[in-house]
DNA sequence: GATGAATGAGGGTTCATTCAT
DNA sequence: TATGAATGAACCCTCATTCAT
């Protein structure tokens, strides 16, 4: 029972999130989208913000696996580096409700130690991703650190921008974006070498 | 007295903000922090809402005014360019209370239309001043909004990493990173032109 | 429960406001006054003014439940009219309590909608009711009209005297004015019909 | 100076009564209505209570010198009974708004021991102008007193429905329906003595 | 395991009152 | 005499949390 309510009570809290604003999502519309009564909450979960805080790390998680199968499909460092871009962007995930749960979640981080923690780890992965896979490239390693950041940088605007509908670009421009920025790196590098 | 007040008010909001985060952002608080008694905020506001519009409002117009002189200043369309890139990265105002004030107000657009309405101005002003001065350059239309987008998410994703401490570029890479973005899609353009 | 925790507040909301006025009736002494939290109020009603609407629709349908009974049990059209006005004045309901609170609901009613149409449909059953007995004793219909307004400017005068205390009559003086009132318009028709 | 504040402030009261209700007639609102700052009422009256309490004398005042006026050009004892209710029924004074500001007070009386005193005093009044007059008629004592107490609480019903709109007579029906009321208790009593 | 009635702290807001000017 | 900026207590209301069932 425990593993099913718990899953409906993250889904839940995604919805209410996407559907009413971070400061508006209360346990009773939480509980009221999961179809089961309010003390719930508090019987699969400590309190609210451990729903909160399951509730990141659930989405963390979905995402984390999503870039493991695809790094584990793919057979080159270039498509490892696509990998990573893709599971970032992919359209299943880069939707209105994903995406505003995300800036909710993000907008707590400056203030809320846990969430912090958490948002740190999901950043790291992804930073780690790319800058191993380029060092495969044979990037520099302080020029692989600086294009992981850049395009990590970019995906998060691009996250950040979807959440403001319309002012972003569709996820196909997206990733034709992030796509280009790495191209011109390495288009960049490959005309360094030589010299 | 009243702009006094008012000032007072939105400072006070912004240092909130930075410190408790947006939800824990009471009327008391503000006014502690601002050294007046709480009922202040409804004589010189209508509420609580109409001083974070407010103050909304008054750090998009602060960033417009940085814009705005530098603009005046710039004697070519790329110093036009680096005078938008610059004021969004200045320093002074990339600190983290400004930073996680923008992140805050950018987490309620999704569910404000008030909030919603003035950050789209926000964003429209950078685009186009960038826009208007990429055309200056010759770039094609469709070319220039296209760069001109790729800033304004770098510059995004830079704001939110600020947000988050530590897990961004400091001022100084920061404005490299973009600048970078920005050349060498001029040169990209410039080896192009010949073909 | 529900139905035992709205009574209980109804009958704190009147006690609360004869005891200290309609103006000073805040939900925290009326929840005081039925022993419960504050919070319950907004949980069996909306909010005050829901409280507030239904406490005047428990004493106006506490009213009409005696006017119904009585009328059902009254053989003839005077004792049809004398239901009427003995359940207006029933010693029961002409206390001190009852009789302010109907006060306080009247002061609102030239500023509140809500309390303003359920006022007026009391006021027209009790006409009604007068009307009709009086038109199946002969009396001509705008004559009727006129004695059944009379009886219920009367009835009004004197539960508002009753407000004040000592300065209106006892029930049962008060039953006679009525009474009286009644039988000498009823005299004088009967004077004028052989004319 | 003070006399004109005064007056302008008392005035604006009964205005802001009628306008807004009695619990939404706060100090500012008056101020605003009487032309003056929110101070003034401080500086010219204790206190909003005091106010509150000089605007009730006021009315009160103004009734009893239209009575005494009336009462002086009186020639008759008959005329006397009439001066008082004609005061009542004036309709310069028969007014939506001084007929709600009335019951505003009268739904404080239970509560307030300073505007019941003045309440009690009022009533007093009409009620020994009308005991005395009928003495003069040769109307026995205890007699006098029951018709002067039906005719008080005929005219207080008046009023009270006058402060509902639309549910009570018009100014003429309601001096009508009172004098008749007057006349059968007269006629009554002329019909006793020979028996 | 699950409910939802009940609590009460804390939120935004209003407003009578004070007081420096 | 007159102002209106400023205060802070008290209002209504929301909601995370508890707990008897």
């Amino acid at each position: 029972m425990e593993p099913i309510r718990r899953r409906q009570l993250i889904d839940a809290t995604v919805a209410a999130i996407h559907e009413h604003g971070f400061a508006d999502t209360t346990v009773s519309r939480i509980s009221a989208l999961a179809g089961v009564s309010s003390g719930i909450v508090h019987h699969y979960f400590g309190g609210k913000d451990d729903l909160l805080e399951a509730t990141l790390r659930a989405i963390a998680a979905e995402l984390r696996r999503d870039t493991t199968d695809r790094l584990a499909r793919a057979s080159s460092p270039r498509e490892r580096i696509d990998a990573v871009i893709d599971s970032n962007l992919d359209p299943e995930r880069f939707t209105p409700t994903a995406v505003s749960a995300w800036l909710a979640f993000w907008s707590q981080v400056p203030t809320s130690a846990r969430l912090a923690r958490i948002q740190r780890i999901i950043m790291r992965r992804v930073h780690s991703n790319l800058v191993h896979a380029l060092r495969q490239m044979q990037v520099p390693s302080e020029r692989a650190d600086r294009i992981a950041m850049g395009l990590g940088i970019l995906l998060d605007g691009l996250w950040l921008r979807a959440a403001f509908e319309e002012s972003g670009p569709d996820p196909k421009s997206a990733l034709a974006l992030v796509r280009d920025y790495l191209d011109s790196h390495l288009r960049e590098l490959r005309h360094e070498e030589p010299a």
